[in-house]
RNA sequence: GGCUCGUUGGUCAAGCGGUUAAGACACCGGCCUCUCACGCCGGUAACGGGGGUUCGAUUCCCCCACGAGUCACCA
């Protein structure tokens, strides 16, 4: 049989890594199988629609690549995919489980529900509709009080099901309430509309996190009462976060971005943000960590999925980041940068490519950049004690002197690129027996007015330009003056 | 609190009865070097505790501790 996996987000207008890390392993387990991956949006809470949050949970898939087979908007044979467009479809199949004996009708008012929730040794609702009288019924309802519909659990027993990462599990009977099916406004609950919807949709495998692994026996209850088959389930460990005293918890805003959007604000690229979240909580046969999407597809198992919470962690999706900025080429390293390159430039022209061949090895978030080349579009006031550096043995008495030789020469240099001006710097250390970087040194202070630059002098030099940089080197002088 | 699940270095994690207990991030040294990175070389660091089963347990079973999830007309 093709596998079939749904995304069912509930529309929020907010992706957070987690729900999106369960899109991704949908995807990859339909993929896998050469199965189809479907959109499904969850809208039944008509208390919590936001507006234009559709629109957020497309884009993020688009961004972020996981293509869907079937949704709202590319349609499908099973939609409608939104389920408010499908209400209509579930209050039979509720009415069919009440003529069946399986679940009743409930016209407790939320006021008798709140007051039992004090005094509640059994935990939950009482149950007290479950065997009205049929007179009483037909009076309630020729009244018109409102009413939920709710699933008749079984008193006793225990139901036990497979899952494929935890295995077994049993839960007793007892435990589970007579869950709402149909609320009060018509609308199904979640935990229905997700039974009738998955069924009819053909879905195969329930990817969902682990928190509704002690609900599900009631989800495997109504897949019987409907003598339908129980698809397979496949429940995900927890996304966790390390505050800053080093407490773990559910990963929250406390600890740092947590949305899709924000992550990409940051400077992480979608493709990393896909890799990371890959790795936590399932691990691939060999030592490899970097994975493209489709790599993924074709390793991708079920068997490999860890069953312990995994704390997301920063430090590692920064590696990644540069990881797969070093490995770009020049081109793309510059599509990419140049938001950041036009955030300090801004009209002033520059050379793209230059400033990517010292960057791409030093970028670790692509808002790193502004900070690291914005001396190339002002020179920064500096204190004269930059040029003191014991390693390279430069100091306010030799450095004058060399600087001023480093100027004129570089003024008589007419071909500038790269090449020369390292040819130049080099032989004048070795013409003045000065070790390279006593030569170095000053040029790069002065060019720069900082100790800590991207590249070395060579590079800013030739990126400068001729101009720029006798300008700079006379300031420096001046300074050392 | 009841129930369910989990527990290998700081973090992600491999392991599936016998291993010098992988690898990655982070951290710490060193090399390279005009700074910072990159790169290369090396290092510190782990099976929560207690009982069993077994010739032998990180691996299997039980108890405890700790952590998490769940007990809605939310999803």
């Amino acid at each position: 049989m093709k596998v079939r996996t749904r995304y069912a987000p509930s529309p929020t207008g907010f992706m957070h890594v987690g729900n999106l890390r369960t899109a991704l392993y949908e995807y990859l387990i339909a993929k896998n199988q050469g199965g189809s991956f479907v959109l499904r949006i969850e809208d039944t809470d008509q208390e919590r629609l936001v507006e234009g949050a559709v629109d957020v949970i497309y884009n993020t898939l688009k961004v972020a690549g996981l293509k869907h087979d079937e949704g709202p908007d590319i349609g499908g044979e099973y939609g409608p995919y939104v389920q408010s467009e499908r209400k209509d479809m579930y209050l039979p199949y509720a009415e069919q489980l009440i003529k069946e004996g399986k679940a009743y009708r409930c016209f407790c008012t939320k006021e008798r529900l709140e007051s039992i929730q004090q005094d509640n040794d059994f935990g939950g609702y009482d149950r007290h509709c479950r065997d009205l009288s049929q007179e009483e019924i037909d009076r309630l309802l020729a009244e018109g009080v409102p009413y939920v519909i709710r699933q008749k659990m079984p008193l006793e027993g225990s139901t036990t099901f497979v899952d494929a990462v935890f295995g077994e599990i049993t839960v007793e009977n007892s435990e589970l309430q007579d869950q709402i099916l149909i609320k009060s406004d018509g609308f199904p609950t979640y935990n229905f509309a997700n039974v009738i919807d998955d069924h009819t949709m053909g879905i195969t495998h329930v990817v969902r996190g682990c928190e509704y692994l002690s609900s599900t026996p009631k989800y495997n209850l109504l897949y019987d009462a409907f003598g339908w088959e129980i698809p397979t389930y496949v429940h995900l460990p927890l996304i966790m976060g390390k505050d800053a005293e080093g407490n773990i918890s559910k990963l929250s805003k406390r600890h740092g971005s947590t949305g899709f959007e924000d992550l990409i604000k940051e400077g992480y690229l979608p493709q990393v943000i896909i890799n990371y979240i890959a790795l936590l909580g399932w691990c691939p046969k060999g030592n490899e960590e970097i994975f493209t999407l489709s790599q993924l597809e074709k390793e991708f198992c079920i068997e490999n999925i860890s069953k312990s919470p995994a704390v997301f962690d920063y430090q590692k999706l920064q590696w990644f980041n540069a990881e797969y900025l070093r490995a770009m080429s020049d081109e793309e390293f510059i599509e990419v940068a140049k938001p950041y390159y036009d955030s300090v430039f801004g009209d002033t022209p520059y050379d793209g490519a230059k400033l990517t061949a010292i960057l791409k090895a030093r970028t670790v978030q692509l808002t790193d950049i502004p900070e690291m080349i914005k001396f190339f579009k002002e020179l920064p006031d500096y204190d004269k004690e930059l040029f003191v550096n014991k390693k390279s043995k430069t100091n306010l008495e030799n450095t004058p002197a060399i600087l001023q030789t480093v100027t004129s020469r570089l003024e008589a240099l007419s071909d500038w690129n790269a090449e020369a001006i390292k040819e130049l710097l080099i032989n004048l250390a070795t013409e003045l027996e000065l070790k390279n970087g006593t030569v170095m040194w000053p040029a790069r202070i002065a060019a720069s007015g900082q100790t800590v630059t991207p590249g070395g002098a060579v590079e800013i030099l030739d990126i400068l330009g001729k101009d720029e940089t006798l300008r700079r080197l006379n300031i420096g002088l001046s300074k050392l003056a």
